[in-house]
RNA sequence: UCCUCAGUAGCUCAGUUGGUUAGAGCAUCUGACUGUUAAUCAGAGGGUCGUUGGUUCGAGCCCAACCUGAGGAGCCA
């Protein structure tokens, strides 16, 4: 006798055969039928109890959450709604689940009671099929940038600099909190800390990427990012995945199809191995729709929006058109922005962007050389003077999922706009040398793996994409 | 951090202009039935109405503060 798992059972031509499998209990039905779950798919397989030869007591203990190992017999069904199901001829239990006590009942539950209960989550349809949709996106992704001849580099997670500057970092020490050791100005002796020095949770992995592309070539960050952010919105984590390639001997053009290719491949990976979780999910999202005012209902069934995404090109705008764009737009007229736009410079506010995304252009939108005021230090100055090869990437209902730019690798203008900046050259001496000895032209972007999630299971808020989210206040689990 | 909304049974929700003993479905328990598909039928148990204070003869409902959650904004990925 062999074990099975319910994926291997539903998808062969098995009839008759002793079998054996081990799950949880989703339902048991009329004393005698168990819809049985082991997280290897979606779908249950029924297993048929023989009750009136069952154990009374045993009966009692098959409850919804409880582990059960059955033997028996994989036999055509006799009912409707599934081709085949097992005969029990034995079944233990393995472990108890209290129905009292229970919290996932059989039954639609809030995303935000499972957020309490997000060790027991996994065990319902629609985070099974995101979590898995998950671990496909994250293998698509190693896949896809192994298959372009990238290599995987692993940035350090706790920092020494803290001029990555990109919002605020959680400080890493071994201090006591209480009694921290002090300098004779009274400020906390960080020379006493364990790395002798303050360090910090990284924000990001690019500076460090920078290094390798600019000796390996064509590489690629995939890791944990930290923000102490304040931010409390369906969009931001404190500790999320990341993505970042950075590659040598690439302008911002060459950034930008990697970019594109890069989305279109791990999402067309997904529409080709998750369809059975795809379209679970896109059945959930329609019922949900169904709730919606019309107006609030997405334009596309979340498959179709896949497809729509690997089979479009991506619009490419530049800042300044954008501008142009906006400012002629019925919003900005009619004075329905939050942010009116009236001159080149001004920042784009989600509002904006949404309204390019998902009124004006209705595809994922690439918008490149923005104002150099607007961008971070380490971005390559265009001939203009005034504008840097930074493009970020918007897509409908996400917002922006990509940032990335063409690196400054000319030492005096870096140096220049770090003075300006007030930068410590001391802090990056690093990252300067790699301007001194052997530079190039060097790109690379940032994806938040998350946000990639988000946009293929079609889930709203990503709290829900990630096993157990880390934002303020809250570290449960 | 700011703005808006919400918090009623284990879960999802209803509760009228402030007025007798706060309701429903699901879940649970008891019984019946047994080829069901979130099984069905009958009955039962289950509530400090987020917390604290206030207004009132009387508060689930009105007011204030706080806590928690959601949506939006900022920051960003």
């Amino acid at each position: 006798m062999t074990s099975y798992t319910v994926a291997k059972l539903l998808s062969e031509e098995l009839t008759l055969q002793p079998i054996e499998i081990k799950g949880w209990v989703r339902t048991f039905r009329a004393n005698r039928f168990i819809a049985l779950n082991d997280g290897s798919t979606l779908k249950n397989i029924q297993c048929v109890v023989d009750f009136e030869n069952t154990d009374e007591n045993t009966l009692k203990r098959i409850t919804t959450g409880a582990a059960v190992h059955i033997k028996g017999e994989l036999v055509e069904s006799q009912g409707k709604g599934q081709n085949v199901e097992i005969t029990v001829s034995e079944i233990d239990i393995l472990g108890d689940s209290d129905p009292e006590t229970y919290p996932i009942q059989p039954k639609k539950h809030s995303f935000e009671f499972l957020r309490e209960n997000a060790h027991l989550r996994t065990r319902t349809n629609t985070f099974s099929a995101v979590m898995r949709l998950r671990s496909a996106l994250s293998f698509a992704i190693h896949k896809y940038f192994n298959d372009q001849g990238f290599y995987y580099m692993h940035a350090p997670i706790i920092t020494g600099s803290d001029a990555e500057g990109a919002g605020e970092m959680f400080r890493v020490t071994n201090l006591d909190a209480k009694n921290p050791p002090l300098t004779d100005d009274g400020q906390v002796n960080y020379k006493e800390d364990f790395f002798g020095k303050e360090t910090n949770l990284t924000v990001s992995g690019q500076l460090e990427a920078e290094t390798y592309a600019m000796s390996l070539g064509k590489v690629y960050t995939f890791g944990p990012t930290f923000r102490a952010e304040n931010s409390n919105t369906s969009r931001h984590l404190a500790e999320f995945w990341m993505i970042e390639p950075e590659v040598a001997f690439m302008d911002l053009a060459g950034n930008m199809d990697l970019a594109e290719d890069f989305m279109k491949a791990v999402l067309s990976y997904v529409l080709e191995h998750n369809m059975e979780d795809l379209e679970f999910l896109e059945k959930r999202l329609q019922e949900e729709e169904k709730t919606k005012p019309q107006a609030d209902r997405s334009p596309m069934p979340l498959i179709e929006k896949l497809k729509f995404v690997v089979d479009n090109n991506f619009k490419r705008v530049s800042y300044t058109e954008a501008i142009d764009i906006l400012r002629h737009s019925k919003p900005n007229k009619k004075k329905k922005f939050n942010y009116l736009i009236n001159e080149w410079g001004a920042d784009l506010q989600s509002e904006h962007e949404r309204y390019l995304v998902e009124k004006h252009f209705k595809c994922p939108v690439i918008l490149f050389d923005y104002p150099a005021d607007i961008k971070a230090f380490y971005m390559r100055l265009n001939d203009d003077g005034k504008t840097v090869r930074a493009m970020d990437i918007l897509f409908p209902g996400i917002g922006e999922i990509v940032g990335g730019a063409q690196r400054e690798e000319r030492l005096d203008v870096l140096k220049e706009k770090m003075s300006a900046l007030g930068i410590d050259e001391k802090e990056l001496w690093w990252y300067l040398d790699l301007r001194k000895y052997g530079t190039a032209v060097h790109s690379g972007f940032g994806l938040g793996f998350e946000r990639l999630v988000m946009f293929a299971t079609g889930m709203t808020n990503i709290r829900d994409v990630i096993p157990f989210p880390r934002t303020p206040q809250n570290a449960e689990f």
